[in-house]
This record gives structure tokens, C-alpha cells and sequence, in this order.
DNA sequence: CTTGTCGCTTGCTTTTTGCAAGTCAAAAGG
DNA sequence: CCTTTTGACTTGCAAAAAGCAAGCGACAAG
């Protein structure tokens, strides 16, 4: 007999930093979250950003948002059913995260380049 | 035979913020960090949080940290050897990254408190 | 000389991740 | 029509990480 864990919606502490990262605090959530920022809607187009998501990580992933609220998904077609994925205000809110680690990591991780850079290479 | 993973030190993709979250980007790594701007330096203080980091999880933070170059740790007795952890400048200027989460969190977050508030509770 | 504390380490189970393959409906090509 | 392809997932399984409890070494206190 498994009593079960730390339920999904309980967070670990009233902290407003574990609150975050209770829901945004994984290897992925966020890629996802820029990528839709830079105006990404659909399934393959996050599937073909260059960290190669799992197919299954994503799907889980873009459920778990949308049941959060930071992302909502509206049918672009019927039959077979599509739908295109984008940021609700509340995701759209994140954008001081994104850009305050984007520019962490252009500052202390080597390699980096930021998109402008890497288009300017291949001109 | 298995052949081997992403080695630990490859980034995902040359993004700024993938290449943050490679180092950072996972449910304990940030609070760490947090205890550290709180001014925590050793140990016992990192599990005292009451998000309740395991033992093996903590210390294996505390030596990714330092070996990233994100902490430093200085012994502050020998025998037995004891360390205080600190933040180098490099793991400080991720301080934007924790105020924008903890605004977030604070906006979107139900039941966050700050330590101000939670303190005034006390009183 | 026993008990307690601090800072970890070890062992083991559960959960999550990652990869590959499969599915399902429809559009595309012949 | 009848394959082949494509987009969006789902499923199965192995590997890795997380989580829990217990142990350990060096002292300090009683």
C-alpha cells in the first residue's frame, strides 16, 4: 500500500520562487514558452527547435500549460482536429523570465548566440 | 549496448536560454540559489527550507554550483572540515532571473507569500 | 562514556525523461 | 482509386533523476 506523494496542485511552500517553479521549473516548460514567444504555434514547429524535445515530453507538456492557464489552444481546423497553440496574458507574463535568463546565459554560458547572431552568420 | 546520452557538459542548442537552463533549469537548483540570496550559507540552513530538499539532491547542487562556478564554498573550521557556501558574482547576476520569477509567482500563484508578508503573519 | 549534531554518503524505490515505434485521419501523388 | 506522405500525437520500454530513510565520521556537550 502507496500512499501517494506531494499532490500535482499542492506547492512545495507559500515561496512566490517554488510557486513558479513548481510550474515552470523543468528542462523544458520553458523552451516551449519561448518558443511561442517568438510566435510559434503548432506542434511540429516546437518539435523542430534545436534541443529536440520527445515527442511525448511535448504533448504533456503543452496539456499541463494550457491546464495552468499560460497557454491556450483553439481548433485551426476539423477533421482531422488541429489546433494552434499560444500564450494567455498570464504566459505572456513569463517574458521578464525569459529575458532575464537569456541574457544570464548570454553573458556566462559560452556559445551562445542569440538569434539575430546566428542569422547574421549565415548571411 | 547502450550508447551514451548527451554528455552533461554539450548544451542543448546554441539559445541563451537553453544554454541557462542546462545549468539551472530544474525544480531545486533555483532555491538553492534563493537561500543563497538570503544570505544561508551552510548546510543545515539549505535544508531547513521548507520546500524540503533531499540530502543526496542538496549536495549534489552544491558541487554542480560550485563546479559551474556559480558558488564558492570556503571552510570556515577543519576538523572536522566545514564550508560556507557563497554566490560568486556570476551566480549573482542571476538575480533578475529570481525577482522576475518571484514577481511572477507573487501575480499568478495562489497562496504565494513573500517573507514580508509572512513575517507581518507572525506578528 | 554516552548522546547529540552537523554535513554529508549510501542504498533502494518511485517517478520522470528520452527514444523509437505505432496510430489515425487526411492531403498528395500517380 | 490506391498507395505514400505528413502532422499530431500515443504507447512501450529502458535509462536517469528524484525522493526517502538509514548510516557514518568527527567532534562537542553532558
Amino acid at each position: 500500500m502507496s500512499r501517494s506523494r506531494r499532490p500535482a496542485s499542492a506547492p512545495r511552500s507559500p515561496c512566490p520562487v517554488a510557486g513558479s517553479l513548481d510550474l515552470i521549473g523543468d528542462r523544458w516548460t520553458l523552451l516551449v514558452i519561448r518558443d511561442l514567444f517568438w510566435g510559434k504555434t503548432r506542434y511540429g514547429e516546437f518539435l523542430a527547435s534545436p534541443e529536440g524535445i520527445p515527442t511525448n515530453i511535448l504533448a504533456e507538456r503543452l496539456t499541463r500549460l494550457e491546464m495552468a492557464g499560460l497557454v491556450r489552444s483553439a481548433p485551426y481546423q476539423r477533421r482531422p482536429p488541429r489546433h494552434a497553440y499560444e500564450l494567455t496574458p498570464k504566459g505572456r507574463d513569463l517574458q521578464p523570465v525569459l529575458a532575464a535568463l537569456a541574457k544570464w546565459g548570454r553573458r556566462h554560458v559560452p556559445g551562445t548566440k542569440t538569434r539575430d547572431e546566428l542569422a547574421a552568420e549565415k548571411a
